[in-house]
DNA sequence: CTGAAAGCGCTTACAG
DNA sequence: CTGAAAGCGCTTACAG
């Protein structure tokens, strides 16, 4: 609403004196400075038009912000990390709300100060996450791989691992192994869903779609995904849960319903921080790290903002998912 | 560098053109529009002039930036709740290295479009968080409590809730009693150590300074202090650890290393998210919900900056923490 | 220390 | 669609 005009004159100073005081320039007399804040204080002025710095890393969702996930946390601790050094900022950005009406994503990031952006997708959200590819800023892509984009994204391959998970289920016998995914989808459970059925089809098994359930990829989904298994009969031996919390909730409710793990059942879960180490039983799983996905995420970015090394391959040091044995598998019940 | 005059001469355009193009307004030719766009790029072109808005929520660090703790990751789901609805965006800053050579925290504020700030401090870096609560803008400050600001300072008490847990052990019979605190202090670590300390003072037990240990807030602190504990003879019989991590830690190498908890050892832990849920034992805690805090630390300071309900005092909804006894804590040993 | 005036970088009617 | 020119909001020598 406001202009310096109008501050200057409610003040009784000249429009100089305003711009002095708010650009704490000492050569103010004390008292015209505090007529001057008192009347930005009361008209609650900010400056409409003034210098733009573009030093912000945006972190930005395509689909609705969890950041209260591992996963999410994880990503952003490893951000963090490659912050202070290049004298960056972290901005969270929801990329549905972030844009006015008719607006570009190129303007929302000259709007906001952003210099590039680590987009966090999902497949529902493919046209976004291209239009944000189409901006003008560095950009780079986890958890999807985008055609036509594939050297802007950074994924963690866990399909082999997944594979590797599904095949020791096997060996120890198993053989109605259900596999648990999120409710909604991209490239990484896509990933995890086809190491499962490679298993499958080299095991000459068949996928039987009973035994592939979906709850969303939280605490309370595993929970619900325990009674659902201890509420069926003739239910899988052992599941390959593909998310994080989604296996802890499981294994949480399977002891409160007297479930035994894997006594009764044999579970892999996945982790991507270290839950697995504290489960009880600790969790066999397939395991990535993301914050390691995160600091190489900045680091690809922050290369590109500065224009160093092109790197026009960024799967040069692939990141890689790895399978770890741990308690909570055991061979098939002999029925 | 560059202006849009220079961007002009060089693609052979007018600036109206080059502003044009910069806005997406549609009345520019393709040619036009295509020459101006190759100069930019060429140039790396970014106007260093234009509108601003203030439409970010700061989360800022007076220390370094920690945001793989389930806290900070409780506080800022909790705090990204209420973004959308106010169509605000969340900015991640270090207090630290986020001015520039001279600036006022008023002056970082307005260069990155910040409108409110939520202060995530400790005891070393008081001053630093009085003069961001000096700055022009709307603060509330988590975690900590400073003398004269403490409206703007939203913490949970966890002293009575901490002093009920170490009376818990008491009851179980525990004469040494353990307290381990983070490395780093602040008031929510100092009502922790509070309650310990009203609890044995009430019992007419002696604080004992050999059994109050110091180690990072981290799994990896946690795992040193069970091997501490392994090591010494005459050790505490019973722990309280106030650091989630730590305390899981603790339990997961505590079982590596043949230590029974609660056979051996009795534990009190601290949980602000659910980890107690899937430790082995679940661990007996004094718990509070960090993503309650983010939330309600929004909602005040979105008031705040909306100038509603000037909310004289905040505590009038008080953050209570609690005591909760899961597996972790048992009879003290008869030796 | 202060104000009138020039200046900066960008945007926007206006005329063609 | 385009440019010359006026305009906007803020900043900054300059003179006092």
């Amino acid at each position: 609403m406001a202009s310096v005009r109008q501050i200057a004159s409610k003040a009784g100073v000249s429009i100089a004196t305003v711009s002095r005081v708010m650009n704490s320039s000492a050569k103010v007399s004390d008292s015209a400075r505090q007529k001057v804040l008192d009347v930005i204080n009361e008209q609650r002025y900010t400056p409409r038009m003034g210098k733009l710095s573009a030093t912000n890393v945006a972190y930005i969702f395509t689909d609705s912000i969890t950041l209260g996930s591992s996963y999410d946390a994880g990503i952003l601790a490893g951000l963090s990390s490659g912050l202070e050094h290049n004298a960056l900022d972290l901005l969270i950005l929801n990329a549905k709300a972030c844009r006015q009406p008719g607006e570009q994503f190129t303007d929302v990031f000259r709007r906001k100060g952003v210099c590039g952006a680590i987009v966090r997708t999902t497949f529902s959200s493919q046209a976004m996450t291209r239009a944000i590819l189409d901006a003008s800023i560095p950009v780079v892509v986890v958890g999807d791989r985008i055609e036509g984009y594939e050297q802007y994204c950074l994924d963690v391959d866990s399909r082999s691992a997944s594979q590797e998970a599904v095949e020791h289920l096997i060996g120890l016998g198993h053989k109605r192994i259900g596999f648990c995914t999120n409710i909604v989808d991209d490239k990484d459970h896509e990933d995890r869903m086809g190491g499962y059925t490679d298993a499958l089809n080299q095991a000459g098994m068949d996928l039987d779609s009973k035994l592939v359930f979906r709850v969303p990829a939280t605490r309370q989904g595993g929970e619900q995904l325990a009674r659902r298994l201890a509420a069926i009969s003739g239910g899988p031996t052992a599941l390959f849960v593909a998310d994080p919390a989604t296996g802890v909730g499981l294994l949480t409710e399977a002891r409160n319903l007297g479930l035994s793990v894997p006594g009764d059942i044999s579970v892999v879960g996945f982790d991507d921080s270290e839950a697995r180490y504290s489960t009880a039983p600790q969790l066999t799983a397939v395991c990535q790290d993301a914050q390691h996905l995160g600091g190489e995420a900045m680091r690809l970015l922050t290369a590109r903002i500065s224009c160093q090394a092109p790197s026009p391959d960024p799967a040069a040091g692939p990141l890689r998912a790895w399978f770890e044995v741990n308690a909570s598998t055991g061979p098939a019940p002999t029925t």
